[in-house]
DNA sequence: CGCACGAGTTAGGATATGCTAATATTAAGG
DNA sequence: CCTTAATATTAGCATATCCTAACTCGTGCG
């Protein structure tokens, strides 16, 4: 299976969601992006079908080994992104903004240049 | 009306190809893209409903003022893009690819810093 | 007890982007 | 002249994302 752009975001925001809250469910998640609670309920349903998380009796959120590998993918690039963009000058907004949308698009050959760049900053 | 990112592309395309072969058609721009007549065909025919482009009865395509606009925009992007990627070592292939992925993306508080960027190199 | 509220889900819809198959139209060549 | 090839188009389909409306289900409270 591979994973379309919107299933890595909310990989990656479940992550970010434990982090923040402890526990994550789907209407956490619904409140973080501003998308409906069906949109959100249809998209776990599918990332539970593929194995990337689990939920509980409570419907509490856990990312699987597979669904971690992609959120911290995710989010690491999501962070290298945004330092780099700031690094040019670009407020943390626009740059967090910005590396939420290109995080899916860049190739790994440009991520690891990037992220030698700031290395060596 | 809001121009969605594949019109934006085919737009560029269409100054891209102009430049390349003189003469525009649908077809070479499916060609270029690898993708269908009929979704080309489909594609003009709502940049032609749109005001962004025309077609003379032997089907040529020219751009419309508008259509010029915003290629000239993205073309823009794309090529300054290609250059910064270029600038840590991104290779030309994988720099070019890229930047076609990003260029939408990209706010202009960003766009703008990496032309300065550029500009100072 | 009964009911409302929060959370999740199901059903059905809208839009953007692609596709294939089949139907014109037109120009070129035997 | 008539077939063939190239191009464009129409019709119909598929998938990814989002949405609203309406239903379920459990918990807590008056």
């Amino acid at each position: 299976m591979e994973l379309h752009e919107s299933a890595e975001d909310y990989l990656e925001t479940i992550l970010m969601l434990k982090e923040r809250l402890g526990k994550v469910r789907s209407i956490d998640i619904a409140t973080d992006f501003g998308y409906s609670k069906p949109s959100i309920s249809i998209a776990m349903k599918k990332l539970r079908e593929n194995g990337y998380i689990e939920m509980d009796e409570e419907n509490y959120i856990t990312l699987t080994e597979s669904g971690m590998k992609v959120a911290k993918k995710v989010y690491n690039r999501h962070q290298t992104l945004t330092k780099f963009l700031e690094s040019f000058g670009v407020s943390s907004r626009t740059a967090e903004e910005d590396a939420c949308k290109i995080e899916h698009d860049l190739s790994e050959e440009s991520f690891r240049r990037i992220k030698e760049y700031l290395k060596n900053l």
